[in-house]
DNA sequence: ACCAAAAATGTGCTCGAACACACTATATGA
DNA sequence: TCATATAGTGTGTTCGAGCACATTTTTGGT
């Protein structure tokens, strides 16, 4: 029995019009309680879904949804995010849904803060934004906030009333799962945990990942392992890090907190009497190189294809179907090495 | 220029009516050769794509998918594909779709045939099926052919000229992924792969990921290690085991080829003396405890979940968007540990 | 009892594709 | 030349929800 109702069906088991079922399932008032008692039952009866294909052919409205990215030629750790963007992009044409992307350059809140003003003047009808600084994201919210667009955000997750939801991973968790990689590379050692990031303004990403990279190991109460932390910016990288392996010449393991693995695997590669394990983030080309070579052990995931397209797809699903948007949706934490590796790359 | 153009604008533009548009559209004939190329000019230069939306809401045809599924009372490795279905059937219930499980009992043959009987009868459009038996997969499939009823197969592929899609993993690369892994456990011993299966039914599959895992250690040629093959059955799975264990006292690690890793996990639970590196397959509640527990080591996730997902969804999509059905779709094959386990149970 | 205002209800049109059907031209044969 | 095919066109209806607007009924005040 599952056939489908439609409001005439109803107004004809009530014995009333369409326009007055109408009335009734949208709260629009104008009825009297006899015919609401009437369509009330009807509707205690039955099992009406109204039919959304109907809904939406009538509905001239043209719903616009802006993404704000970081600019994929500046850090190609976004660029997966184009192909999720694209993604919901061509799912969603058949309805009047249109995705705009914007870039900005992650490293510049003028940059940032300027993309939003742009996306301002499109006035659009939602915004999915990476939240890259968090103090500019903060005032950047309360404006979209005061003019009605709705927010949702990934891959950061930041606190404030306004933002609808957040799409990305349990960070502290995916530091832990990398130190649970780790400790089964090794044994005992010293193990060094890597931040590298040129203008270290995700510095809460990264110290959740550190802080679960260490409670693993702390709580695990294994003696062996000696863990340090490094932070590393652009240009420096190359000449901090060969001193740190001079300095630290019995080092077991490194745990980058970025998706700058490559950057550490190509100074370790021509060093060949170092064994030394490599886990770090994300399946951008030069970290899989080093995979595929061995030089990295672990890839974590971030999945940022999916967020980015669980992003606009959950606002665009609110537009079309009503539908909630999720407050918080967790990605899992992938573990790729060389054998699995292929079947994640997009 | 992303203006959405309907066939009214076309006609207008091409100076015919609506009518014969869609008679072009549709090379439904009956077209003056001028009428046609008028009408050809304004389709070279606009970008026609159908409204999706009002072509479905005229349709009153209800496609009917059946998916022909394993007893998951019997074999609680299927029970996740009922989510899989269920998430595919509240998306397409808007649409004109009815989607139908059919149940067989996973040991018999007999069963698999009679369901598919039933099925015929309900006289789908198309159906999905865990193709488990290989030669009667090919006799029913034939039949549906003979039918003009789609055929999607997912979890065991089956080599068929009239099956239009399969959904599953590569499992010989699945072999692979747990030998690497097990690589990094262990550095030598003796390694037993088990094959546990009440019917030995799906033989190919388990030997695919026996060929995988062996390749490996060939491949890498490492001296150390040694592997043994063992196939147990119901109901001699614990005595058999128990007698392996013995003869092989210096038994370093186990691969099960199947989701029943949880039997050997208890076996091996009181056994505290022995240290054993466990790897097996799919996050059925028995085996994740086990992992939780520290006794399995890995798991590798076949996201029965998704499999039937899109099992379905490419169906229900071919028929509602006229969308192709993919070839092949191979899934990624997920490593699982305890710490990132909770994210992938459904 | 009557009228105006308000409340309640019903009707009809729209969205775009699809297709049935009615209609107009042109051609063919008697 | 007229009737009749037939190729070529256009018109109109349908699908279901949503909403504007027309219409009917009720209410309240004189």
């Amino acid at each position: 029995m599952d056939k489908k109702y439609t409001i005439k069906d109803i107004a004809k088991m009530a014995g009333v019009s369409k326009g007055t079922v109408d009335r009734v399932l949208h709260n629009r008032g104008k009825v009297s309680p006899t015919a609401l008692e009437k369509i009330n039952e009807v509707l205690n009866v039955i099992d009406y879904e109204p039919n959304l294909i109907a809904r939406n052919l009538k509905n001239t409205k043209i719903y616009r949804i802006c993404v704000l990215l970081p600019d994929p030629e500046i850090d190609p750790y976004w660029l997966p995010c184009i192909n999720g963007i694209q993604e919901a992009m061509t799912e969603f044409k058949a309805y009047s849904v249109v995705i705009e992307t914007h870039f900005f350059n992650p490293e510049s809140t003028k940059s940032f803060l300027s993309t939003n003003n742009n996306i301002i003047k499109q006035s659009p009808d939602a915004v999915l934004i990476a939240p890259l600084f968090h103090k500019e994201t903060l005032e950047i919210v309360k404006q979209y906030d005061e003019l009605g667009i709705m927010v949702n955000t990934f891959n950061n997750q930041i606190e404030a009333e306004s933002i609808k939801g957040f799409v990305g991973q349990d960070l502290y968790k995916s530091g832990r799962v990398a130190a649970s990689l780790m400790n089964l590379i090794l044994t005992e050692g010293q193990i060094a945990i890597i931040h590298i990031d040129e203008s270290l303004k995700n510095a809460v990403h990264m110290q959740e990942k550190e802080k679960g990279f260490r409670n693993y190991f702390d709580e695990k109460k294994i003696a062996g392992f000696s863990l340090t932390t490094l932070k590393l910016k652009h240009p420096n990288v190359e000449t901090k890090f060969s001193a740190f392996l001079e300095e630290n010449p019995n080092l077991k393991g490194i745990f980058i907190t970025t998706s700058k693995a490559y950057q550490i695997a190509s100074i370790l590669s021509p060093l060949t009497n170092k064994k030394i394990a490599l886990i770090g983030y994300d399946l951008v080309e030069k970290n899989v190189n080093f995979l595929n070579q061995g030089l990295v052990h672990f890839l974590i995931h971030q999945n940022q294809k999916r967020q980015a397209y669980l992003g606009v797809s959950t606002l665009a699903e609110h537009f079309i179907f009503r539908k909630d948007i999720p407050e918080t949706i967790l990605l899992p934490i992938d573990i790729i090495n060389v054998e699995n590796a292929s079947f994640y790359v997009s």
